[in-house]
DNA sequence: GAAAAACATTTTATGTTTAAAATATTCACA
DNA sequence: TGTGAATATTTTAAACATAAAATGTTTTTC
């Protein structure tokens, strides 16, 4: 193989490669981000109020949804499985936080409320949390805001799109 | 208090916390987004390659470095505790898919590289792996993707910033 | 009505992740 | 030198995550 050919192999091959990198260095980036925020307000949520990061998203759930919601549901908007909340349940229980009370009419189901406690302790950790959110993506103009919240939205589109 | 004041407090309550919330629902999607990325990913890689993300991303960092990296450097790179590339790179090793030899003139030191054998194997899941990150975000335009860079490199800017 | 299917959850086994402690080596410097 | 600080890695303990099996409950279906 000549130089030339060479050459012509290695520009096609580059315009491709470029293509799809340009996907791959996207992803990089995001997943940097992403752990670098999520990071920031774990290390956060345990220095300050020694809970971690599932056990907040587990309240938060349920801070929303004052009638309260099933280990499924939990399960599904955590994006995680019945066994995983199944444990942390065991230990919010266990410091009084949450209480799992049993459904009228379907024996097999909880329905998992936050207590009082749990309402209490769940507002001052919220209100740090939201701040240090702020702090992380508070800085962008409203313009670089909505242009992630609508290209994510699309990624998300494409993502559900795909799975087997 | 009247209902006029409530309804002032109200409003000056329910824009401070539009501002918060924008930025707390930047994340949730952020995240989301993300996570449900990286969970597809996960699972091509189990199910094609038997392989877990983690070990997946210690070769890719091994791939762009052909000298070899200390086990330090990938702890770095991959943004990962200590104790854990040391777990990944147990379990390599003895696939056989990465050799570690010791730096001369520092015996603390490991030089960790790809074998043969997990070059070869690297090859083939990179491959896959960016054609399924194409699938996820290669359908952005040229500009949603060039916007997408650009505020990720803002935020982790912000962040960095930060950390105390 | 009884058997089968579907549902809600927990348990089990395995593996990942982290922070922190432990081990070993090298460097700085008085 | 030799003592302490810094560095590189491994080990340990606890939390988290998943899939798959087990348990008990409800619904379907024939």
């Amino acid at each position: 193989m000549d130089s030339a050919s060479d050459q012509a192999g290695l520009d096609h091959e580059s315009r491709l490669e470029q293509g799809d990198h340009q996907a791959v260095r996207l992803w990089l980036r995001l997943l940097t981000c992403t752990n670098l925020v999520e990071r920031h307000l774990r290390n956060r949520l345990r220095k300050e109020f020694d809970i971690t990061l599932p056990r907040f998203d587990f309240m938060a759930q349920l801070a929303r949804e004052p009638k309260g919601l099933t280990m499924g549901d939990l399960s599904q908007r955590m994006m995680v499985s019945g066994g995983n909340v199944s444990g942390i349940a065991v230990q919010l229980e266990g410091e009084g936080l949450i209480s799992r009370e049993p459904v009228l009419g379907n024996r097999r189901a909880f329905c998992v409320t936050l207590t009082r406690a749990g309402q209490k302790r769940f507002a001052e950790m919220a209100e740090a949390h939201e701040a240090w959110v702020t702090e992380c993506l508070g800085n962008l103009s409203g313009t670089e805001t909505e242009q992630m919240m609508s290209v994510l939205k699309h990624i998300k589109h494409d993502v559900s799109r795909i799975e087997p």
